[in-house]
DNA sequence: CACAAAACTTGATCTGTATCAAAATGCAGC
DNA sequence: GCTGCATTTTGATACAGATCAAGTTTTGTG
């Protein structure tokens, strides 16, 4: 069985494509490919004109940009199921962002011949990407207003409770840190040193408890009146 | 003449319908209708339903969120041929920013059931959705860049190189600021106060000459080398 | 299991930018 | 052209967060 012959299937689960026309698939499959990217390997680099749309099946994929002086600054983390390279793809620009393997990953790549094509003819797969474009759209807005407002503390508590899987109530909740907290702290704008020190301090102030990857909430209230107050 | 009956010609200059299918611009214009906001007043709040589509046909309206201390910081300003709400409106979401009018503004709305119907039917004009919501999620992300990776100088030069008219090719440029400076400032993420004091400094360096809202810039490469330097 | 490399923590110092306070300028309406 | 309010500028001070320089822990790999 060679790879070609699992595209079907893969494509099946995602989300952008889930319930749609069954005739939708066969066509794209038939164009798609599977991409496997080893760790710290690049999907493209900012400036290389867009191929086409990618898609996570497994692993997890950076955006990021060149400080110039030769470091990074994260801009987002994808898992799963999300989907990325669209803006390019769509404005037909170059890429603006970098987008690196933070491990082992798979994806899917549909060419933008397909997109195009799909998007004309199937209103129901356009409203798919333009809610996926959306979606994108405000967590950039989110993370705008997050640097523009917040403060280092605030940022992090913030990034914290939005780790909480969304139907824990629990008032105790252990959360599992997705990534290297370098990444972490880059795609919040601190320097690992000063994440470091903010994790150390709301340890100190018994709002959390740090255990390297293992952050316990004792009291997630509590922790969530550290942004209003 | 009332309101309704200048709608079609008004919505076929739009960026965002121009060219397209003909029979499009009558149901559209069938269920637009004609804002007048004064300057000041509110086109919607955070936390408002979405009611549909804006597009400004003229004035300026600045996008903003509330900081809590009874301050804002505006995100984006948008004038003629701006569209704007969308990422609301597809997502179903409530608002996530105030748009409030900087001048006395004239805008277009078109209804969600609207914008919905003809995004199913119309693969075209998916298309132009699809390629407005990709320009504003790209700006979004260079502005993240911006206030990332820039200090506040490297960003007012960057803005200050922005506001030149695309096609300008001269070396001495006079740009004429489009809104106050504190609006400016807020949107650079600077206070009013820091974003005067760049000027100055900027001033005294010989890199512009500022007298009120025009500022002079006498050689653009060299302001421009400010932000690779 | 051991060793090297990567990731993370801690400390000391320095800088960009915010904040508060007040003066100066610009501008709209009478 | 004056009056009054909004906008902008300037000054003094304070703080959040960056940077540089060690250490310490964790992790991957032969």
């Amino acid at each position: 069985m060679n790879a070609r012959s699992k595209i079907p299937e893969m494509i099946q689960g995602l989300a952008l494509l889930e319930g749609l026309d069954s005739q939708l698939y066969e066509r794209m499959a038939a164009e798609a490919s599977i991409q496997k990217v080893p760790r710290g390997a690049t999907v493209f680099r900012q400036g290389d004109p867009s191929t086409g749309l990618h898609v996570v099946i497994m692993g997890q994929v950076k955006l990021l940009m060149n400080t110039g002086n030769g470091h990074e600054k994260v801009i987002e983390v994808l898992g799963p199921n999300a989907a990325f390279g669209e803006a390019a793809l769509f404005l037909g620009h170059p890429h603006s962002v970098t987008a690196e393997a933070v491990m082992d990953t798979e994806l899917v790549h549909l060419t933008r011949e397909a997109l195009l094509r799909e998007v004309m003819t199937d209103g129901n797969f356009a409203l798919r990407v333009i809610t996926n474009l959306a979606r994108r759209f405000n967590r950039r807005t989110e993370d705008l207003r997050n640097y523009m407002l917040f403060s280092g503390t605030q940022r992090v508590v913030c990034f914290l409770l939005r780790e909480i899987p969304d139907e824990c109530e629990e008032t105790v909740v252990d959360v599992t840190l997705s990534t290297r907290k370098g990444v972490i702290a880059s795609k919040l704008n601190l320097t690992q040193e000063h994440f470091s020190r903010i994790l150390r301090d709301l340890g100190a102030a018994a709002l959390i408890e740090v255990s390297g990857a293992r952050i316990r909430i004792p009291d997630v209230p509590r922790l969530r009146a550290c942004l209003t107050g």
